[in-house]
DNA sequence: TACTATCTACTAGTCATCTAGTACTGGAGT
DNA sequence: ACTCCAGTACTAGATGACTAGTAGATAGTA
């Protein structure tokens, strides 16, 4: 039963499921903000998150090198299950709607996204 | 410049952005989790609130009715598009894949979902 | 061996959030 | 006028998140 990570071990989660296995300095470097912070920040939150269960370490060479414990799915569908509930009434359409009207998204996008809606209507037809 | 509001406080905005303007007794009889909080809780975080600038107040026969000052896209949008940007790669069809193996999406949603879609799919046609 | 750089463990301070208690105010009813 | 109830203001404690410093270990190098 992993809890919900907070705003900065979400941060750390994204660097590592992005870019694999990494020590502290390299999610350091990664970090998807502009805010500099120390070593030692990154490394204490890094322990808190592996007592959490977020992660896990093996030592690589004279560093350890840290692998996420939980897949992204995993913790991000009961996230953003709970926003999508709360703020937007249950309706997907609606939090896309607020994606879209604020970014540039490409037709590769666009259609990778029809490609999921006709996936599920799919799935809604074969249920009945 | 209205900061992110905490999580407990974007449940009280959710609240008075779905029923419109009310007491804090009835936004404590809405709160959209089943977790019991005393009367002087949700006073205490609308009061905060108010300091930071996202409700006001009006005196309405004995009791304070509350509003909200922010709609729920400009607060939603930054959010959103930060999740977006960090944990998704940018990518909404990631996003939505999230939203959509999880939960139940009925045939309204998604046609809502596909007009959104054709219509940005024409905005980008203009833009060209 | 002695020096230096790097990494980790431990500790700690600051701040926001969440929670709720206590005391006060004002209206309604007797 | 007195009492009761609902609402509000003020205050405060507990918790966790975020930050970083210091000391110690280890490996490489002159």
């Amino acid at each position: 039963m992993s809890q919900k990570p907070s705003e900065s071990e979400l941060k750390v989660l994204s660097v590592l499921w992005e870019h694999g296995n990494l020590t502290v300095r390299e999610v350091l470097e990664r970090m998807p903000d502009d805010r500099k912070r120390a070593y030692t920040t990154i490394l204490s939150t890094m322990q808190v998150m592996e007592k959490k269960g977020f992660l896990d370490h093996s030592q690589q060479g004279t560093a350890n090198v840290y692998r996420p414990l939980v897949p992204r799915d995993d913790v991000m569908k009961p996230m953003m299950g709970q926003v999508l509930d709360t703020v937007f009434g249950g309706k997907p359409s609606a939090l896309l709607q607020c994606l879209l009207n604020d970014e540039e998204v490409d037709d590769a996008e666009l259609k990778e996204i029809r490609r999921l809606i006709r996936q599920h209507a799919d799935k809604n037809r074969n249920k009945e």
